[in-house]
DNA sequence: CATCTGACACAGA
DNA sequence: GTCTGTGCCAGAT
């Protein structure tokens, strides 16, 4: 697989922690891009969606989002993670949200 | 709240 | 190798 980019895109989906959810900007720019659609092309192009968490990623205005599985197995698989989620949105965004540290070489 | 445009990576022709 | 279309989106109007 030369998707070097998609490889990135899993990666960073282990980092987020059981019981957080992070949003596909956050990821795009932890990978210091602005392709948050590409990141989540990646998860629709993931097969092994089942061993990549790719439910704990959701959109920036809160909402779900799409989802392979269905938005509703996406939720459901959330609410299993402890994420409060009202009307198909994440109640408290901010409370789950996980923002990636910089792990590039920032030799300032 | 609904709708349109913008930006980026990948797949196909 | 280049062009077009599209996608688990984001932000503004």
């Amino acid at each position: 697989m030369s998707t070097h980019f998609y490889q990135r895109c899993y990666t960073l989906l282990e980092q987020i922690p059981k019981g957080k959810v992070t949003t596909y900007a956050e990821i795009a720019k932890a990978l210091d891009s602005k392709a948050y659609q590409a990141v989540g092309s990646a998860m629709a192009k993931n097969k092994l969606l089942i061993i990549r968490p790719c439910h704990r990623v959701i959109r920036s205005d809160g909402y779900i989002g799409e989802y392979a599985l269905g938005t509703d197995k996406k939720i459901e698989l959330l609410l299993q993670e402890g994420i409060e989620i009202v009307d198909g949105r994440v109640y408290d965004l901010n409370k789950f949200i996980y923002t990636f540290k910089q792990q590039s070489n920032n030799t300032l």
